[in-house]
DNA sequence: ACCTGAACACCGTTCAAGT
DNA sequence: ACCTGAACACCGTTCAAGT
């Protein structure tokens, strides 16, 4: 029984603490409400439906990692937007239901978030003005959003082969069909897209991440000087 | 009526239609077996579940999209990785449900591909090796298709505000508060991540795609020569 | 203003039974 | 082998009614 009356605040919490232990897919409106020891439309009542509830939780995840970025007008553009990068995919690995939820969602919001005001003014003392700017701003955030994304990609039983299966049969990849594939089978499996057999959450990408920011960053780069 | 038993290809064909029409939201194993004049257990007895039968459509669509692409052993790499992503982009572009399902569950299935091996086998040609080629691959398939499904976000009147009430909510915003969210609005409304209150279905960002992608093989590029 | 309890209109999936 | 019809165990959301 609750002392106080029900609050966007708590509900938001709630909601946070089920999406971290079940996932987007076993978050329903009914379990929250349960957890909070109310009525599903209790939860209606203050704040709307399921997707705003999911939008809020999103907000605050990324509103309390961004708290931590550095001086946008003093640190090195590309410094700027490696910590920007590291920062949201750890927020991400800590909730990963919100890096699926962000990739599918991020849009369609009222986003007066200084983190992007910060990040445009970054790339504006880069050297990117006008559409190359959104053209840069674009091709940076849609790509950090989207690789981690996938990257955090769910583990769903449902869908596909189990993990053995999976690993048998690119074990078993004919090298007359698959020549480059079986040549790298050692550096590939398990550790690249579509040929993993454990998604992000359990089995991080890191150096991989790595590798896609400083693709990210030096391609940036390159436009820079025409 | 159906004059011939049902077979996991009518169905696959049937179910890229309804994913086409209503997207992935309307697409439901009750409304499929109805457009098959059949009942939904039949489908199971066919196909499995209905992740199977998304995975089977989205298998189906990459192979056709695929077949078209050039030889990866004559074509030079950067231009290889250009047609690559220009046809999934046009791919998810003329399917856009398959987006948001590639972005969340491009994993976890037998992806004995020959495009996944044309792709290895252009970068290896390109210089990288060992873990720097597992690095340069994930890097580009993964912003690849990362970008392209949050482009192709679905507009989802459920979430957010409307249309309308974000044009003007981004008008209204403090030039004191976000002084380079307004400086450069002109070029970032409904053009930009996080600003557009139209998704990319029906407001494609093929200038912002164009510019993504020199960034991704440029970055590349400049991780060759070390 | 805030909450209760029940209901509506759906889902995915399974299963016994038919042919 | 393939299909029918019904059922199970859920969903998100709404609504009249309470306090």
């Amino acid at each position: 029984v609750p002392e106080t009356a029900l609050s966007p605040k708590v509900i938001v919490t709630a909601a946070l603490e089920l999406l971290d232990e079940g996932g987007l897919h076993r978050f329903t409106m009914r379990a929250l409400a349960q957890r909070l020891d109310t009525y599903p439309a209790t939860i209606y009542w203050h704040v709307g439906n399921r997707g705003h509830v999911l939008s809020a939780v999103s907000d605050r995840v990324l509103d309390e990692a961004f708290a931590t970025l550095p001086d946008p007008t003093t640190t090195p553009w590309d410094e700027w937007l490696r910590a920007f990068a590291r920062t949201y995919r750890k927020a991400m690995q800590a909730h990963p239901a919100m890096a699926t939820w962000g990739v599918t969602h991020f849009d369609a919001k009222v986003p007066a978030s200084a983190t992007l005001d910060a990040m445009v003014g970054v790339l504006t003392r880069a050297g990117f003005e006008g559409e190359r700017l959104a053209g840069a701003y674009n091709a940076f955030i849609m790509s950090v959003v989207g690789w981690v994304g996938v990257e955090l990609i769910a583990d769903d039983p449902e869908v596909g082969s189990a993990p053995e299966e999976l690993e048998q049969a690119l074990h078993d990849l004919s090298s007359d069909e698959f020549p480059d594939l079986v040549a790298n089978m050692p550096v590939l499996a398990n550790q690249a897209m579509a040929f993993r057999w454990r998604g992000g959450i359990t089995n991080p990408l890191d150096d991989g991440f790595e590798i896609a920011l400083t693709t990210w960053i030096e391609g940036l780069r390159a436009q820079l000087e025409h």
